[in-house]
RNA sequence: GGGCCUGUAGCUCAGGUGGUUAGAGCGUCCGCCUGAUAAGCGGGAGGUCAAUGGUUCAAGUCCAUUCAGGCCCA
């Protein structure tokens, strides 16, 4: 006996879903699907840590999914694949989330009112207990049906996996790719930390900025290059978009060979110079006397006053320097430097020995320094329990008092970087900070790119290929509290004279600060914590120097970037292990870890191990909402994943966000489409097939006992599906190695719902339920259990519950294969012994003759005589003009199912030679042999093809050839130039699609009304067998009475056929009856029907 | 300002190498079928394929420009 998929009428999938967890983990299946494949074949997958703060979205489960379906695919074709689950521990966003539960308010508190011990202590808690809350990452992984090892996972925080950082970070310091540098950083002043350059790209956002030109006045009585004098109360045009920056001015900068206007505004008598292309953008009401031209280069060094004179400069200052850099995209072509906040500023400053003045902290807050604004902030930056404004409209106020300020308003519209995590907008700051010489290996990591198998193509080269290209040294240090230390070690009397520590070992050699006395590190109960604060104390004596550990963690993008050996503490441990499994055969994450986990993996496999860390990797883009809107937490229309996989089922929710857009395309998620399309439609006709197969095996106690019965002995359509289906099976096979799962499983839900549960089974119902077990009737039962077998297998990678299910009810009755799980079976190769394109292409045919022939009956209710239109009422005949005897017996090969179908007592077709007697024919240019062929004149041609009589056509048709004449000139037309369709047919419908022709004989005579009236009968005793509560294969007496003789007559003409549909032993006429009247023919034909069961 | 992607029916999406009636599903209206039945099938309505220009005998498809949306960067 097969079993039904549940329990209850409708199958709840989520309870579905629970039983199958259960039943993976008392039989352990996930790992028997790694030990039971062969180690020689390993394929190997990295999972991309998640940082375990906050909660778990609905575009993780789109990422989880894309990784488990291409793992169960992989292992499905006879792979190894382990699955190490990882956990993203350090870093900012877990510092945020504790701050926010112990209250605190800014970084500082963290070490005036909790300690770094402690709050590392609470972090790592904080961390751990994340991972297994409710709601959090563990359950969502188990409950969504993603397979990885979360009971040996890798954890960043932990000492091993430090240690193989630190090895890594020695490494590359020792290969001379570690330096400290001065140079500008993006700082989050919120979070008092620099950001890294693929941090930067997380947090760009739009915003508006302030737009002030401001009035920088010239020294008075100076001459340009030219000779040109500047007369007093002349002033430069100056835009900014950071008005705070004006404080640490040091230096205006213009384009060498940019031209600049020096103009008088009539009104104001004021003199400006800015550049002569912006002066329309400037004021276009203006009219500007122009008092001279010059380039940029003519004004160099020309002294102007300083805006605010709070700070004190060392050097000389507060003149016009040339940088390249300068344009006139914006702005007024005159730039103003403040070494300290801006990259080409800094520079700048170098070339002209500026001062560089620094009146900011790294919290963003204005110095005493700062004269009347010290103690503000330089951004509005938002606290927890505060906004505190910038200091930015204050500036223009007191500029605008000394009537400096040309324009303002806060109307510049543009995106700013933003700190990815706390969203405060960033500032760029000078400071001292570490690097990784990624430069350095640039040209290797753009090399090893390319033989990177990017999905899609496009980001390998483009945004991923386009970074490389632009690569900038990775700024590597961090400071903050909770991530894994810099190791390096500095000489506290010589800051150039360092070295890095690689390892515990190494550590261990060194001294403890333990209550001001040191002891060494390898003392009796010391327990080494390769965090802060511990490290922090551990002093080295080498040759009579000491030194202290540089205060600085690293990016915790190098914890992920780092997994491939630190997952297995390489190279302390584990050393094969590491090598097998590098580097990947697979990675898969979102499009945001292009420069984030994408690009720290290839730049840390490139120096240490001069390989790609990964062969392929495909993307994924966002979920976006109904209205194709971004989801976020604030807009308030995030989807609760826990709630789709409740409501849903797991198995409904990762087909619905697989099939509906490509991966890489963004998916506008509809609730109601994933109900529509993947439950309501796919499931349910798969759902409906099984039933159906199990309903008749059962009763035939059908178990696949028997030989497989042989593919020449089965039926045309048992054929057809099989060899749809292993057509389907390569296709499959081909878009799942080229990692498009979507169109892969497009691929089956066609297969399952149009070609198998839609046709295959439509077409065959009869040979399951009428007579007994005979060879058509087991090959029927066989090919439909070896059809259900196939979409099991290859839709287990996506829908990992139901297709268990499925598997296991047919395999556990018929034992065909020695595997418990779909998850440890094999996706066959397809059979190529099976696959038959005629075949295909005859059954297509086929199908388009019945929608013709279907959509004639249509017509002929509308135009002739309504009863037409049921297909209950059998018709004569259809007429197939074909044009040669393959044609004819393609068709006849097929006739059956046509005829069934449609309900038709059979088909003529109508050959070359007799066609001319009632069928019009036509030719249709095919234009992709006249196209070439005629070239210009292929639209005459095209126009005197149409034109051509049917004589002309016939004639073409039996010579082949045919010479066509226009005014001026012929051509000669082949017969494989056109195309022959078949216009009418006299005194017949007719409907043509493409080359095929249907008409339909729409006569009826006696027989046929007879027919038509005794299937009404058949149809209504088949209801009242059903309301009666009747089984289908019980047998039943059955009686009618009528007063229409017509009726009477024509059920007794054909009672045989209405007793063996009805299972009736007894058939016949009575003169009354206790029972409902039933309409027969509308408005004429009544009878009453009884029915009884009878035994035997 | 630069790079990449997207724009096809009310909605979600298909439409190798250019070939003449542009498709499907859902929704909607009409009908059919029914021993898979809280299923199934057919038909109708619904499209200037974002716009413009070009290449070509022929453009949804190739090229250029523009517009709109998205992502990424400066």
């Amino acid at each position: 006996m097969f079993p039904q998929l549940s329990d209850s009428d409708r199958i709840s999938y989520p309870a579905l879903e629970r039983e199958i967890l259960e039943f993976w983990v008392r039989e352990k299946i996930f790992e028997k699907s790694v030990d039971t494949r062969p180690e020689e074949k390993t394929w190997t997958f990295y999972e991309g840590p998640p940082t375990v703060n906050g909660v778990p979205g609905i575009h993780h489960v789109l990422a989880r999914t894309l990784k488990d379906l291409s793992c169960r695919y992989k292992t499905m074709c006879g792979h190894r694949v382990h699955r190490k689950a990882g956990w993203d521990t350090h870093g900012l966003p877990v510092e945020i989330a504790l701050e926010k539960a112990l209250g605190l308010k800014e970084k500082g508190e963290i070490e005036t009112k909790v300690g770094v011990a402690e709050f590392n202590r609470q972090a790592k808690e904080f961390v751990y207990s994340h991972i297994d809350k409710p709601g959090g990452w563990r359950e969502l992984t188990e409950r969504m049906g993603y397979w990885v090892n979360m009971d040996d996972p890798y954890i960043t925080c932990t000492n091993n996996y430090i240690e193989s950082l630190w090895w890594a970070l020695k490494t590359m310091f020792d290969k001379n790719l570690i330096y400290r540098g001065f140079k500008v950083v993006p700082q989050c002043p919120h979070c008092e930390t620099p950001l890294s350059s693929h941090e930067l790209a997380q947090g760009y956002d739009d915003v508006r900025d302030p737009n002030l030109y401001v009035k920088v006045q010239i020294k008075a009585n100076q001459t340009t290059g030219q000779g040109i004098e500047i007369p007093q109360d002349s002033f430069f045009l100056v835009w900014t978009t950071t008005p705070w920056t004006l404080i640490s001015n040091v230096a205006l900068a213009v384009g060498s060979e940019i031209d600049y206007l020096m103009a008088r505004d009539p009104e104001s008598g004021t003199t400006y110079i800015f550049a002569a292309s912006r002066r329309d953008v400037l004021d276009s009401d203006h009219q500007w006397v122009i008092e001279a031209e010059f380039k940029g280069k003519d004004i160099e060094r020309v002294r102007y006053e300083r805006l605010f004179d709070a700070v004190p400069v060392d050097k000389d200052a507060f003149y016009v320097t040339l940088g390249s850099f300068v344009s006139t995209g914006d702005g007024t072509g005159i730039v103003h430097i403040a070494p300290a906040f801006g990259q080409d500023d800094y520079e700048i400053s170098k070339v002209y020995d500026l001062p560089v003045i620094q009146p900011v902290t790294l919290g963003g807050r204005f110095t005493d320094a700062a004269g009347k604004f010290a103690g503000r902030m330089v951004k509005t930056i938002r606290f927890d329990d505060r906004e505190e404004e910038g200091a930015d409209k204050d500036i223009v106020i007191d500029l605008k008092e000394r009537g400096l300020v040309h324009h303002y308003a806060k109307d510049y519209l543009h995106s700013y970087p933003h700190c990815w995590r706390c969203d405060n907008p960033l500032i760029y700051f000078a400071r001292d900070s570490w690097y990784i010489k990624t430069t350095e290996f640039a040209d290797r990591m753009i090399a090893a790119n390319k033989t990177i198998r990017w999905q899609i193509e496009e980001i390998g080269s483009g945004r991923f290929g386009n970074w490389l290209e632009e690569n900038k040294d990775w700024s590597l240090s961090r400071d903050r509290y909770w991530g894994t230390p810099l190791p390096i070690w500095v000489n506290v009397d010589d800051p150039n004279d360092m070295f890095a520590v690689g390892s515990i070992e190494e550590l261990r050699s060194g001294e403890l600060e333990v209550d001001g006395k040191t002891i060494p590190v390898d003392s009796e109960g010391v327990e080494i914590d390769l965090h802060k604060p511990f490290v922090d104390h551990i002093l080295f004596h080498r040759d009579g120097k000491t030194y202290r550990r540089t205060p600085e963690l690293i990016d915790v993008w190098f914890d992920s970037g780092s997994m491939p050996f630190a997952q297995w503490h390489y190279p302390f441990e584990n050393k094969e292990k590491f090598e097998k499994h590098f580097p990947a055969d697979f990675i898969s994450e979102g499009v945001d870890q292009t420069r984030g986990w994408f690009y720290t993996l290839h730049a840390i496999g490139t120096s240490l191990f001069d390989s790609v860390a990964y062969r392929s990797v495909l993307v994924n883009d966002m979920v976006l909402d109904n209205s194709g809107k971004k989801m976020s937490k604030s807009r308030g229309n995030v989807i609760d994943p826990f709630m789709l996989l409740d409501k849903y089922g797991a198995d409904a929710t990762r087909w619905y966000m697989i099939t509906a857009s490509p991966p890489w395309t963004p998916l506008t998620f509809k609730e109601e489409d994933l109900f529509r399309v993947v439950i309501s439609d796919f499931f349910r006709a798969l759902e409906n097939t099984y039933k159906f197969f199990t309903m008749y095996a059962n009763i035939d106690g059908f178990t696949y006992a028997e030989d497989s019965v042989a593919l020449e002995n089965r039926t045309e359509l048992d054929r057809w599906i099989l060899s749809v289906m292993n057509t389907t099976l390569r296709q499959y096979r081909t878009h799942m190695e080229n990692m498009d799962p979507t169109r892969a499983m497009r691929l089956v839900q066609e297969f399952t719902v149009e070609h198998l549960s839609n046709w295959y089974v439509r077409r065959n119902r009869r040979r399951f339920w009428k007579g007994e077990m005979s060879v058509d009737k087991l090959a029927a039962y066989q090919t439909l259990y070896e059809a259900l077998v196939g979409v099991a297998k290859m839709m287990a990678p996506l829908a990992p519950f139901l297709s268990e299910r499925l598997y296991r009810s047919l395999n556990e009755t018929t034992k065909r294969e020695n595997y418990e799980s779909v998850h440890l079976a094999l996706i066959p190769e397809p059979d190529q012994s099976q696959i038959d394109e005629g075949l295909e292409r005859r059954m297509e045919r086929a199908q388009r003759v019945v929608t013709l022939a279907l959509s004639l009956r249509e017509e002929a209710g509308k135009k002739v005589d309504p009863i037409l239109r049921k297909v209950r009422q059998p018709l004569k005949r259809i007429l197939i003009p074909v044009s040669n005897g393959e044609e004819e017996s393609e068709f006849r090969q097929v006739e059956a199912i046509i005829t069934e179908e449609l309900n038709v007592k059979g088909v003529e077709y109508i050959g070359a030679d007799r066609e001319s007697e009632i069928v019009k024919v036509k030719a249709k240019p095919n234009f992709k042999l006249i196209g070439p062929k005629f070239g210009k004149d292929a639209k005459r041609v095209a126009s005197m093809v149409n034109a051509l009589t049917s004589q002309e056509v016939r004639e073409l048709q039996d010579k082949k050839i045919l010479v066509i004449q226009s005014d001026s000139d012929g051509f000669e037309l082949h017969i494989d130039d056109i195309e022959i369709i078949h216009e009418d047919i006299q005194g017949w419908l007719v409907a043509t699609e493409g080359t095929i022709t249907v008409a339909l004989d729409t006569e009826l005579d006696e027989a046929l009304r007879g027919e038509g009236l005794a299937r009404e009968f058949v149809n209504h005793v088949q209801k009242l067998r059903k309301d009666s509560g009747l089984e289908v294969t019980d047998r039943i007496g059955l009686r009618y009475a009528t007063e229409n003789e017509e009726l009477a007559t024509a059920l007794n003409a054909e009672s045989s056929y209405i007793m063996s549909e009805t299972l009736a032993k007894e058939f016949s006429r009575t003169e009354s009856l206790e029972a409902e009247v039933i309409e027969i023919e509308k408005d004429r034909l009544f009878c009453r029907i009884g029915l009884e069961r009878m035994e035997g």
